[in-house]
DNA sequence: CCACTGTTT
């Protein structure tokens, strides 16, 4: 295959200017800017060093002014870490108020934490702390700086409304636009009209700063307003320039491409790592697998070339394996999935390879289902990944498309938000719970179609949460809404008590909150997981193999990491799984639901299931496929199921969730009897159109 | 009959 052509823009091309990024972000412990300091220095005179430094009076003089203050800068400039610092110091967290900072990942929320405490001087925990499920380490009346997740800021305002410990809030990465950051803006827009003196910054890439900034100074209300209430503010911060080069013909096949691309930086360029982006995991091996068979072709004297896999269903052990350092003269090409983009960060890194293509999950609300398909990738997306090669040194950026491919229209220039593409029956519930009984009217930032509230709306009727006048039923509906679970699950978990089940229940609902419980891998490793999961496997279905799962764990594998690892179990998501429970069962136990054991009587546990799932029924066809009982589309178990390769005894299962790829696979299957439906929710089936017509 | 992008409460 000979050399890839790309075509390398000036500096003054595109991407030149965008595609900059530095090392961690705010950091004051590596990099480049620390090695010329003097070791005497303390930490706040270094901080007055940051190029953000210049920025600190504009800064307080716009939060003074202005409501909204959207702060533009590449990752990197100390956004994070410093702005919380000087609105403290302007004393924005006087007279007991906190300052709080959003994340979108419990890491984040952690390390940057971490790290400001260490400026600070402050034992983390103290002045500033964090809080994330399951952990709090923050102090109601000594934490001045507060980071969190959205989800967690989110789950404050069903306690706090107003959010009144708050003098300012900032909701970092919202480019992002993950679920609970959209919900949270529109709560906070709705939060300044009562509380005037609250400060809100918004924390963007430079490409949707606009739609923030329009978004906070539109008035739904058609209030008049005098002044605007949002401004933006640019920062500038230390980057390292990246080089992109596009790929003037695009490939049919952008694996082969990408792997191509490898060869040519490998054989061409100096040392450095390559980062590579592909979709999925099947990508990824391929491609690894053809790195290292073209490796041995390499001349003798050549460097080596290491490829090395990422993505999240691998265990945290082979995850790793990409930070450790490769050996000499050798060269690691990680090959990954978007997990390098924003959450996984890799130093070292000079090269990356970008397929310009994204694996994105949307839900259909025709069809209930969850679609995943494979697409062209953001503009912002392959921006944010081309930085990846900047983050310690200069890199350069291989983009596997061409350039028209953006100024086309091709590429988006932003990826959707979590919320227009999800199933949003939970948030609807939530935002029920907040006081938002219209959420048709809410002030989203970008509204969810109509098609999706009605679908959501209807759902929670059939499930009992809302009454037909669309409000909150008490105490299930209000219950349901506080439960960290999904509607479906809430439900069955609160109507666990009629059928003295809790027990399990507990155990499933947490079990089915996590991913990846059984181990899979490659060949011989793939096939040792399906031979031990056979210990667990339950006739009835997955719901009672994960419970197996999960019992055993507890009471054979006292929770051991080695018991895990000889039955290809994932010892973290069990770890996930405990807590989960424990923190669900003191739901149930707020709301006074007795929690009971059904002693081995899987079918009342069964028809438990069926109170909360009976929208997701399908029925086997002699042929093994399924159709699905309302809207008799075709379905097929999907191959990590238990019920991949057995018959129902009684044709008939629920599942948790249907996922279309190749094909509409239904996971997480539960065999039921026929009966079950009718008698457990006559009403979705009249209210349904009375499509179901028992036989 | 053969498969899971990534987050989070």
């Amino acid at each position: 295959m000979p050399p890839l052509q790309f075509w390398k823009p000036g500096t003054a091309g595109p991407g030149s200017t965008l595609d900059r990024e530095a090392e961690t972000e705010g950091s004051l412990l590596s990099g480049p800017l620390n090695n010329n300091l003097n070791a005497s220095l303390s930490l706040a005179s270094q901080r007055t060093r940051l190029p953000i430094y210049k920025h600190r009076e504009k800064l307080l003089y716009c939060v003074e002014k202005y409501g909204c203050v959207i702060v533009v800068g590449q990752t990197g400039c100390g956004k994070s870490t410093q702005l919380p610092q000087y609105l403290k110091e302007a004393n924005w967290a006087s007279e007991n108020h906190v300052i709080a900072c959003t994340q979108p990942r419990r890491v984040a929320a952690t390390t940057v934490a971490a790290r400001v405490a260490e400026e600070v001087g402050s034992v983390l925990g103290d002045e500033v702390g964090y809080s994330i499920r399951f952990e709090d380490l923050s102090s109601p009346t000594r934490t001045r700086i507060k980071y969190l997740t959205d989800g967690m800021l989110f789950r404050e305002t069903m306690v706090d409304p107003l959010l009144s410990r708050y003098s300012v809030i900032m909701i970092d990465e919202a480019h992002e636009r993950s679920a609970y950051t959209d919900l949270l803006l529109g709560l906070l827009k709705k939060m300044r009209r009562k509380r005037p003196e609250l400060r809100i910054i918004i924390s963007s890439a430079t490409i949707d700063a606009e739609d923030f900034l329009e978004y906070f100074n539109s008035n739904a209300d058609g209030d008049d307003r005098s002044q605007d209430d949002a401004i933006i503010l640019s920062l500038e911060g230390r980057t390292f320039p990246v080089q992109t080069a596009y790929l003037e013909t695009p490939s049919p096949n952008y694996v082969e491409a990408a792997v191509q691309a490898v060869f040519d930086i490998h054989m061409k360029e100096p040392k450095g790592d390559i980062l590579v982006f592909l979709t999925g995991r099947e990508e990824i091996e391929e491609c690894c697998q053809e790195i290292a068979d073209r490796s041995l072709t390499l001349p003798k004297m050549a460097p080596r070339i290491l490829p090395l896999p990422l993505h999240a269903g691998l265990p945290t052990e082979d995850q790793q394996v990409v930070f450790e350092p490769a050996g000499r003269d050798t060269r690691k090409v990680i090959v990954a999935t978007n997990i390098a983009e924003a959450s996984v960060t890799i130093e070292g890194i000079v090269y990356v390879v970008d397929c310009g293509h994204v694996k994105i999950k949307t839900y259909n609300p025709r069809t209930g289902m969850d679609v995943l398909t494979v697409t062209p990738c953001s503009v912002a997306s392959a921006n944010q990944r081309s930085g990846r090669a900047g983050r310690t040194q200069p890199g350069k950026s291989y983009r596997l498309f061409p350039q028209s491919a953006i100024t086309s229209g091709l590429m988006p220039p932003t990826t959707p938000p979590e919320l227009v593409r999800s199933d949003i029956s939970l948030f609807v519930l939530q935002l029920k719970a907040l006081g938002v009984d219209n959420v048709l009217r809410f002030d989203w930032m970008d509204s969810p179609p109509s098609e999706m509230m009605i679908r959501a709306m209807e759902f929670l009727y059939s499930l009992k949460a809302i009454d037909d006048s669309g409000r909150l039923t008490k105490p299930l509906g209000t219950s349901m809404a506080e439960v960290p679970v999904d509607p479906m699950m809430a439900a069955i978990l609160l109507n666990s008590h009629n059928f003295k089940c809790g027990e399990e229940i507990l155990t499933i609902a947490a079990m089915t909150s996590v991913q990846n419980v059984f181990v899979f891998g490659e060949g011989a490793a793939g096939a040792m997981g399906e031979i031990e999961r056979r210990k667990f496997t339950a006739e009835e279905g997955d719901h009672l193999t994960l419970l197996n799962a999960y019992n055993a764990f507890v009471r054979y594998g006292r929770q051991s990491p080695k018991w895990c690892a000889s039955h290809k179990l994932n010892y973290k998501a069990l770890l996930r799984a405990v807590s989960i429970r424990k923190q669900l069962g003191k739901y149930l136990e707020r709301f006074n639901i007795p929690v009971e054991s059904c002693e081995g009587d899987a079918k009342r546990l069964r028809k438990c299931l069926v109170t909360g799932y009976f929208k997701n029924a399908a029925r086997m066809l002699p042929d093994g496929t399924y159709r699905s009982v309302r809207e008799n589309a075709l379905l097929h178990v999907h191959p990590s199921s238990v019920l991949f390769t057995r018959t129902p005894s009684t044709n008939w299962v629920i599942y948790h969730e249907v996922i279309e790829t190749t094909k509409s696979f239904i996971r997480d299957l539960t065999v039921i009897e026929q009966d079950w439906l009718v008698e457990s929710a006559p009403h979705y089936y009249t209210f349904r159109g009375g499509k179901f017509k028992p036989e």
